[in-house]
DNA sequence: CTGACAATCACGGCGCGTAAACGTTT
DNA sequence: TAAACGTTTACGCGCCGTGATTGTCA
Protein backbone atom coordinates (compact mmCIF):
# COMPACT_ATOMS: atom_id res chain seq x y z
CA UNK A 1 0.00 0.00 0.00
CA UNK A 2 1.48 3.49 -1.24
CA UNK A 3 -0.06 6.90 -0.87
CA UNK A 4 0.80 9.14 -3.58
CA UNK A 5 4.14 10.63 -2.43
CA UNK A 6 5.28 7.35 -1.62
CA UNK A 7 4.53 5.80 -4.97
CA UNK A 8 5.55 8.92 -7.14
CA UNK A 9 9.09 8.71 -5.01
CA UNK A 10 9.37 5.12 -5.70
CA UNK A 11 9.08 5.30 -9.38
CA UNK A 12 11.13 9.02 -9.87
CA UNK A 13 8.10 10.69 -10.34
CA UNK A 14 5.88 13.89 -9.09
CA UNK A 15 3.24 13.43 -7.47
CA UNK A 16 0.88 15.71 -9.80
CA UNK A 17 2.30 13.19 -12.22
CA UNK A 18 0.11 10.35 -10.36
CA UNK A 19 -2.66 12.45 -10.12
CA UNK A 20 -2.89 13.69 -13.47
CA UNK A 21 -2.75 10.18 -14.25
CA UNK A 22 -5.67 9.07 -12.05
CA UNK A 23 -7.23 12.33 -14.20
CA UNK A 24 -7.15 10.68 -17.14
CA UNK A 25 -7.97 7.58 -15.32
CA UNK A 26 -4.29 5.98 -16.65
CA UNK A 27 -3.65 5.04 -13.30
CA UNK A 28 -6.57 4.73 -10.37
CA UNK A 29 -5.76 3.55 -6.88
CA UNK A 30 -7.70 0.75 -5.97
CA UNK A 31 -8.69 2.26 -2.91
CA UNK A 32 -9.39 5.66 -1.80
CA UNK A 33 -12.75 7.21 -3.18
CA UNK A 34 -13.37 10.65 -3.64
CA UNK A 35 -12.15 13.24 -0.62
CA UNK A 36 -10.80 10.11 0.81
CA UNK A 37 -6.47 9.57 0.71
CA UNK A 38 -5.28 7.49 -2.55
CA UNK A 39 -4.04 4.30 -1.45
CA UNK A 40 -2.32 2.34 -4.33
CA UNK A 41 -1.52 -1.58 -4.02
CA UNK A 42 0.80 -3.64 -5.11
CA UNK A 43 -1.13 -4.29 -8.19
CA UNK A 44 -1.36 -1.05 -8.76
CA UNK A 45 2.42 -0.37 -8.72
CA UNK A 46 3.23 -3.12 -10.93
CA UNK A 47 0.88 -1.16 -13.50
CA UNK A 48 2.87 1.93 -13.21
CA UNK A 49 6.02 0.15 -13.60
CA UNK A 50 4.22 -1.08 -16.93
CA UNK A 51 3.30 2.44 -17.79
CA UNK A 52 6.58 3.75 -17.50
CA UNK A 53 8.56 1.23 -19.26
CA UNK A 54 6.11 2.10 -21.75
CA UNK A 55 6.55 5.38 -21.45
CA UNK A 56 10.40 5.15 -22.30
CA UNK A 57 9.45 3.98 -26.19
CA UNK A 58 7.59 7.68 -26.42
CA UNK A 59 3.77 6.32 -26.88
CA UNK A 60 1.31 8.68 -25.69
CA UNK A 61 -0.14 7.91 -22.79
CA UNK A 62 -3.88 7.21 -24.68
CA UNK A 63 -2.22 4.72 -26.48
CA UNK A 64 -0.77 2.98 -22.95
CA UNK A 65 -3.87 3.14 -21.43
CA UNK A 66 -5.30 0.92 -24.42
CA UNK A 67 -2.96 -1.60 -23.71
CA UNK A 68 -3.29 -2.06 -20.26
CA UNK A 69 -7.26 -1.92 -20.66
CA UNK A 70 -7.59 -4.33 -23.32
CA UNK A 71 -6.30 -8.12 -23.84
CA UNK A 72 -2.76 -8.39 -24.55
CA UNK A 73 -3.63 -7.97 -28.65
CA UNK A 74 -3.47 -4.75 -28.99
CA UNK A 75 0.17 -4.54 -27.36
CA UNK A 76 1.89 -5.75 -30.90
CA UNK A 77 0.05 -3.43 -33.06
CA UNK A 78 0.57 -0.39 -30.98
CA UNK A 79 4.56 -1.29 -30.76
CA UNK A 80 4.68 -1.87 -34.65
CA UNK A 81 3.01 1.36 -35.33
CA UNK A 82 5.33 3.28 -32.92
CA UNK A 83 8.46 1.88 -33.96
CA UNK A 84 6.94 2.81 -37.47
CA UNK A 85 6.14 6.90 -36.44
CA UNK A 86 9.72 6.39 -34.94
CA UNK A 87 11.31 5.98 -38.29
CA UNK A 88 9.40 8.77 -39.69
CA UNK A 89 10.83 10.74 -36.87
CA UNK A 90 14.19 9.88 -37.33
CA UNK A 91 14.08 10.82 -40.80
CA UNK A 92 12.85 13.75 -40.59
CA UNK A 93 15.92 14.60 -38.59
CA UNK A 94 18.05 13.61 -40.11
CA UNK A 95 16.83 15.42 -43.31
CA UNK A 96 17.21 18.45 -41.35
CA UNK A 97 20.78 17.30 -40.24
CA UNK A 98 21.76 16.86 -44.16
CA UNK A 99 19.95 19.96 -44.64
CA UNK A 100 22.28 21.64 -42.41
CA UNK A 101 25.43 20.09 -43.42
CA UNK A 102 24.90 21.34 -47.02
CA UNK A 103 24.84 25.01 -45.44
CA UNK A 104 27.93 24.51 -43.39
CA UNK A 105 30.00 22.44 -45.84
CA UNK A 106 32.34 25.92 -45.72
CA UNK A 107 32.89 25.43 -42.63
CA UNK A 108 35.01 22.44 -42.00
CA UNK A 109 34.09 22.82 -38.41
CA UNK A 110 31.30 19.84 -38.24
CA UNK A 111 33.20 17.27 -38.49
CA UNK A 112 34.52 17.15 -35.15
CA UNK A 113 30.93 16.85 -33.94
CA UNK A 114 29.17 13.26 -34.51
CA UNK A 115 27.68 12.92 -37.53
CA UNK A 116 28.47 10.31 -39.86
CA UNK A 117 29.62 11.39 -43.21
CA UNK A 118 31.04 9.26 -46.15
CA UNK A 119 34.48 10.67 -45.93
CA UNK A 120 34.70 8.94 -42.69
CA UNK A 121 32.78 5.75 -43.62
CA UNK A 122 34.78 5.19 -46.46
CA UNK A 123 38.14 5.94 -44.81
CA UNK A 124 37.21 3.20 -41.98
CA UNK A 125 36.41 0.72 -44.40
CA UNK A 126 39.81 1.49 -46.56
CA UNK A 127 41.44 1.76 -42.70
CA UNK A 128 39.95 -1.71 -42.30
CA UNK A 129 41.75 -3.61 -45.91
CA UNK A 130 38.48 -2.93 -47.44
CA UNK A 131 38.94 -2.03 -51.53
CA UNK A 132 36.81 0.21 -53.88
CA UNK A 133 35.72 -3.04 -55.56
CA UNK A 134 34.91 -4.71 -52.19
CA UNK A 135 32.40 -1.47 -51.14
CA UNK A 136 30.98 -1.84 -54.82
CA UNK A 137 29.99 -5.32 -54.20
CA UNK A 138 28.67 -4.26 -51.42
CA UNK A 139 26.37 -1.61 -52.37
CA UNK A 140 24.73 -4.15 -54.88
CA UNK A 141 24.17 -6.84 -52.34
CA UNK A 142 22.85 -4.33 -49.93
CA UNK A 143 20.48 -2.85 -52.44
CA UNK A 144 19.11 -6.35 -53.95
CA UNK A 145 18.45 -7.99 -50.61
CA UNK A 146 17.21 -4.88 -48.28
CA UNK A 147 17.06 -1.41 -50.60
CA UNK A 148 14.89 0.35 -48.04
CA UNK A 149 17.52 -0.51 -45.57
CA UNK A 150 20.02 0.69 -47.95
CA UNK A 151 18.43 3.66 -48.68
CA UNK A 152 18.40 4.44 -44.84
CA UNK A 153 22.09 3.77 -44.50
CA UNK A 154 23.29 6.07 -47.45
CA UNK A 155 20.97 8.45 -45.37
CA UNK A 156 22.52 7.97 -42.24
CA UNK A 157 25.99 8.87 -44.11
CA UNK A 158 24.68 12.49 -44.57
CA UNK A 159 24.59 11.84 -48.43
CA UNK A 160 22.21 14.20 -50.38
CA UNK A 161 19.81 12.64 -51.98
CA UNK A 162 20.27 12.86 -55.52
CA UNK A 163 23.40 11.21 -55.11
CA UNK A 164 21.81 8.31 -53.11
CA UNK A 165 19.65 7.84 -56.07
CA UNK A 166 22.32 7.73 -58.48
CA UNK A 167 24.40 4.96 -56.32
CA UNK A 168 21.16 3.09 -55.78
CA UNK A 169 19.82 3.06 -58.95
CA UNK A 170 23.35 1.69 -60.17
CA UNK A 171 23.55 -0.77 -57.88
CA UNK A 172 20.42 -2.09 -58.70
CA UNK A 173 21.32 -2.43 -62.43
CA UNK A 174 24.63 -3.50 -61.94
CA UNK A 175 25.96 -7.14 -64.08
CA UNK A 176 29.72 -8.12 -63.21
CA UNK A 177 31.58 -5.71 -65.00
CA UNK A 178 29.51 -2.85 -65.28
CA UNK A 179 30.87 1.35 -65.31
CA UNK A 180 30.91 2.12 -61.52
CA UNK A 181 29.38 5.55 -61.48
CA UNK A 182 31.69 9.11 -60.47
CA UNK A 183 31.45 9.76 -57.07
CA UNK A 184 32.90 13.18 -55.35
CA UNK B 1 5.13 43.75 -54.54
CA UNK B 2 3.28 40.87 -52.78
CA UNK B 3 0.14 40.96 -50.69
CA UNK B 4 0.10 38.26 -47.79
CA UNK B 5 -2.16 36.11 -49.67
CA UNK B 6 -0.05 36.00 -52.27
CA UNK B 7 2.88 35.22 -50.92
CA UNK B 8 1.29 32.97 -48.63
CA UNK B 9 0.53 31.02 -51.73
CA UNK B 10 3.87 31.63 -53.70
CA UNK B 11 6.01 30.10 -50.85
CA UNK B 12 2.84 27.37 -49.64
CA UNK B 13 2.50 29.41 -46.60
CA UNK B 14 -0.75 29.81 -44.83
CA UNK B 15 -2.11 33.28 -44.72
CA UNK B 16 -2.25 33.02 -40.87
CA UNK B 17 1.27 32.21 -41.03
CA UNK B 18 2.59 35.69 -42.34
CA UNK B 19 0.53 37.13 -39.72
CA UNK B 20 2.30 35.75 -37.36
CA UNK B 21 5.30 35.91 -38.73
CA UNK B 22 4.87 39.62 -38.78
CA UNK B 23 3.24 39.88 -35.17
CA UNK B 24 6.61 38.31 -33.77
CA UNK B 25 8.40 40.56 -35.85
CA UNK B 26 10.11 37.54 -38.31
CA UNK B 27 9.07 39.78 -41.29
CA UNK B 28 7.33 42.54 -41.67
CA UNK B 29 6.04 44.03 -44.90
CA UNK B 30 7.63 47.02 -45.82
CA UNK B 31 4.74 49.03 -46.88
CA UNK B 32 1.47 49.33 -45.04
CA UNK B 33 0.99 50.83 -42.13
CA UNK B 34 -1.86 50.13 -39.55
CA UNK B 35 -5.40 49.18 -40.86
CA UNK B 36 -4.04 49.71 -44.14
CA UNK B 37 -3.41 46.35 -46.55
CA UNK B 38 0.22 44.97 -46.21
CA UNK B 39 2.94 45.30 -49.33
CA UNK B 40 5.69 42.50 -49.29
CA UNK B 41 8.94 44.26 -51.56
CA UNK B 42 11.03 41.68 -53.39
CA UNK B 43 13.30 42.05 -50.19
CA UNK B 44 10.99 40.92 -48.40
CA UNK B 45 10.09 37.60 -50.51
CA UNK B 46 13.73 36.99 -50.15
CA UNK B 47 13.99 37.38 -46.57
CA UNK B 48 10.71 35.04 -46.44
CA UNK B 49 12.66 32.34 -48.76
CA UNK B 50 15.62 32.86 -45.80
CA UNK B 51 13.19 31.87 -43.23
CA UNK B 52 11.68 29.20 -45.09
CA UNK B 53 15.43 27.46 -45.34
CA UNK B 54 16.40 27.73 -41.91
CA UNK B 55 13.02 26.67 -40.63
CA UNK B 56 13.38 23.22 -42.47
CA UNK B 57 16.81 22.88 -40.56
CA UNK B 58 13.82 23.07 -37.32
CA UNK B 59 15.58 26.11 -35.93
CA UNK B 60 13.25 28.02 -33.81
CA UNK B 61 11.86 31.30 -35.23
CA UNK B 62 13.51 32.87 -32.76
CA UNK B 63 16.69 31.43 -33.76
CA UNK B 64 16.08 32.44 -37.18
CA UNK B 65 15.29 35.88 -36.42
CA UNK B 66 18.49 36.35 -34.26
CA UNK B 67 20.05 35.14 -37.93
CA UNK B 68 18.70 37.61 -40.48
CA UNK B 69 18.69 40.43 -37.94
CA UNK B 70 22.25 40.27 -37.00
CA UNK B 71 25.43 40.31 -38.96
CA UNK B 72 26.14 36.64 -40.96
CA UNK B 73 28.78 35.58 -37.61
CA UNK B 74 25.92 34.41 -35.61
CA UNK B 75 24.82 31.33 -38.18
CA UNK B 76 27.55 29.17 -37.66
CA UNK B 77 27.75 28.74 -34.58
CA UNK B 78 23.70 28.29 -34.41
CA UNK B 79 23.59 26.04 -36.55
CA UNK B 80 26.40 23.96 -35.19
CA UNK B 81 24.12 24.13 -31.54
CA UNK B 82 21.14 22.69 -34.18
CA UNK B 83 23.04 20.25 -35.21
CA UNK B 84 24.28 18.83 -31.52
CA UNK B 85 20.77 18.99 -30.61
CA UNK B 86 19.53 16.95 -33.48
CA UNK B 87 22.16 14.26 -32.83
CA UNK B 88 20.76 14.37 -28.92
CA UNK B 89 17.20 14.47 -30.45
CA UNK B 90 17.91 11.10 -32.24
CA UNK B 91 19.73 9.62 -30.22
CA UNK B 92 16.81 9.66 -27.95
CA UNK B 93 14.55 8.37 -30.74
CA UNK B 94 17.02 5.51 -31.55
CA UNK B 95 16.64 4.91 -28.18
CA UNK B 96 13.35 4.67 -27.95
CA UNK B 97 13.00 1.65 -31.10
CA UNK B 98 15.58 0.25 -29.23
CA UNK B 99 13.40 -0.38 -26.37
CA UNK B 100 10.75 -1.57 -28.33
CA UNK B 101 12.89 -4.10 -30.23
CA UNK B 102 13.06 -5.39 -27.25
CA UNK B 103 9.56 -5.55 -26.59
CA UNK B 104 8.91 -6.95 -29.36
CA UNK B 105 11.68 -9.48 -29.66
CA UNK B 106 8.80 -12.62 -29.88
CA UNK B 107 7.17 -11.04 -32.71
CA UNK B 108 9.27 -11.34 -35.22
CA UNK B 109 7.44 -9.26 -37.45
CA UNK B 110 9.35 -6.26 -36.93
CA UNK B 111 12.28 -7.47 -38.85
CA UNK B 112 9.66 -6.23 -41.78
CA UNK B 113 10.11 -2.94 -41.12
CA UNK B 114 12.77 -0.62 -42.03
CA UNK B 115 14.39 -0.78 -39.09
CA UNK B 116 18.30 -1.79 -39.39
CA UNK B 117 19.32 -4.47 -36.77
CA UNK B 118 22.64 -6.83 -36.48
CA UNK B 119 20.74 -9.79 -38.51
CA UNK B 120 20.53 -8.19 -41.29
CA UNK B 121 23.48 -6.03 -41.67
CA UNK B 122 26.19 -9.10 -40.97
CA UNK B 123 24.08 -11.18 -43.48
CA UNK B 124 24.99 -7.86 -45.87
CA UNK B 125 28.07 -8.01 -45.43
CA UNK B 126 28.65 -11.88 -45.36
CA UNK B 127 26.58 -11.28 -49.02
CA UNK B 128 29.41 -9.32 -50.30
CA UNK B 129 32.18 -11.53 -49.45
CA UNK B 130 33.35 -10.26 -45.44
CA UNK B 131 34.79 -12.81 -43.59
CA UNK B 132 33.95 -12.67 -39.89
CA UNK B 133 37.96 -11.51 -39.03
CA UNK B 134 36.92 -8.51 -41.77
CA UNK B 135 34.57 -7.47 -39.52
CA UNK B 136 36.31 -7.76 -36.74
CA UNK B 137 39.48 -5.98 -37.88
CA UNK B 138 36.66 -3.20 -38.88
CA UNK B 139 35.22 -2.72 -35.63
CA UNK B 140 38.46 -2.17 -33.98
CA UNK B 141 39.54 0.65 -36.75
CA UNK B 142 36.77 2.18 -36.08
CA UNK B 143 36.29 2.49 -32.30
CA UNK B 144 39.97 3.47 -32.81
CA UNK B 145 39.70 6.23 -35.90
CA UNK B 146 36.00 7.21 -34.40
CA UNK B 147 35.20 6.23 -31.35
CA UNK B 148 32.00 8.30 -30.90
CA UNK B 149 31.13 7.22 -34.63
CA UNK B 150 31.35 3.75 -33.47
CA UNK B 151 28.43 4.04 -30.95
CA UNK B 152 26.59 5.66 -33.00
CA UNK B 153 26.63 3.41 -35.80
CA UNK B 154 26.08 0.18 -32.95
CA UNK B 155 23.26 2.36 -31.98
CA UNK B 156 22.43 2.25 -35.91
CA UNK B 157 21.80 -1.14 -35.63
CA UNK B 158 19.78 -1.52 -32.60
CA UNK B 159 22.34 -3.04 -30.85
CA UNK B 160 21.71 -3.31 -26.76
CA UNK B 161 23.93 -0.53 -25.07
CA UNK B 162 25.01 -3.00 -23.07
CA UNK B 163 26.21 -5.33 -25.80
CA UNK B 164 27.35 -2.05 -27.26
CA UNK B 165 29.65 -1.36 -24.73
CA UNK B 166 31.46 -5.04 -24.65
CA UNK B 167 31.75 -4.59 -28.39
CA UNK B 168 33.54 -1.59 -27.83
CA UNK B 169 35.64 -2.26 -24.86
CA UNK B 170 36.49 -5.09 -26.61
CA UNK B 171 37.79 -3.18 -30.27
CA UNK B 172 39.57 -0.74 -27.87
CA UNK B 173 41.85 -3.04 -26.37
CA UNK B 174 42.02 -5.67 -29.39
CA UNK B 175 45.93 -6.31 -29.76
CA UNK B 176 46.79 -8.99 -32.86
CA UNK B 177 45.87 -12.37 -31.96
CA UNK B 178 43.50 -11.19 -28.94
CA UNK B 179 40.51 -13.61 -28.23
CA UNK B 180 37.19 -12.49 -30.02
CA UNK B 181 33.98 -12.07 -27.66
CA UNK B 182 31.53 -14.02 -27.44
CA UNK B 183 28.04 -12.43 -29.99
CA UNK B 184 24.95 -13.88 -29.65
C1' DC C 1 -0.53 21.62 18.08
C1' DT C 2 2.12 21.30 14.42
C1' DG C 3 3.95 20.00 10.27
C1' DA C 4 3.82 17.04 6.71
C1' DC C 5 0.96 15.13 4.00
C1' DA C 6 -3.58 14.91 1.37
C1' DA C 7 -7.61 16.80 -1.58
C1' DT C 8 -9.64 19.61 -5.64
C1' DC C 9 -9.60 23.02 -9.12
C1' DA C 10 -7.78 25.80 -12.37
C1' DC C 11 -4.38 28.02 -14.81
C1' DG C 12 0.36 28.26 -17.20
C1' DG C 13 3.66 27.01 -20.71
C1' DC C 14 6.41 25.33 -24.52
C1' DG C 15 6.49 26.45 -30.31
C1' DC C 16 3.99 27.40 -34.10
C1' DG C 17 0.68 28.26 -35.88
C1' DT C 18 -4.89 27.75 -36.87
C1' DA C 19 -9.51 29.36 -36.65
C1' DA C 20 -13.13 32.25 -35.68
C1' DA C 21 -15.47 36.57 -35.67
C1' DC C 22 -16.28 40.82 -37.50
C1' DG C 23 -15.05 45.01 -39.83
C1' DT C 24 -12.54 47.40 -44.00
C1' DT C 25 -10.27 48.00 -48.43
C1' DT C 26 -10.03 47.35 -53.51
C1' DT D 1 -20.74 42.91 -54.58
C1' DA D 2 -17.22 39.71 -53.71
C1' DA D 3 -12.86 38.68 -52.48
C1' DA D 4 -9.12 39.56 -50.16
C1' DC D 5 -7.64 42.09 -46.70
C1' DG D 6 -7.39 44.18 -41.61
C1' DT D 7 -7.40 43.29 -36.24
C1' DT D 8 -8.18 40.81 -32.09
C1' DT D 9 -8.78 36.97 -29.51
C1' DA D 10 -8.78 32.30 -28.35
C1' DC D 11 -7.60 27.69 -29.01
C1' DG D 12 -4.79 23.37 -30.03
C1' DC D 13 -1.11 19.88 -29.21
C1' DG D 14 1.23 16.52 -25.03
C1' DC D 15 2.46 16.27 -20.58
C1' DC D 16 2.52 17.66 -16.97
C1' DG D 17 4.08 21.89 -13.30
C1' DT D 18 2.57 25.17 -10.19
C1' DG D 19 0.06 27.41 -7.17
C1' DA D 20 -4.16 28.44 -4.12
C1' DT D 21 -7.05 26.89 -0.80
C1' DT D 22 -8.61 23.78 2.33
C1' DG D 23 -8.94 19.19 4.63
C1' DT D 24 -6.59 15.14 7.14
C1' DC D 25 -3.31 12.24 9.44
C1' DA D 26 0.56 11.05 12.99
Amino acid sequence: MYTVGRLAKKFGLSRSTLLYYDRIGLLKPSQGGKGEYRHYSDKDAERLAQICQYRRTGLKLQDIKRILDSPDTTLTPVLEERLEELNLEIEGLREQQRIIVGLLKNSRLFESIGVMNRATWTSLLAASGFSDDDMWRWHVAFERHAPEKHHAFLRFLCIPEDEIEALRSWAANAEPGTEKPAMP
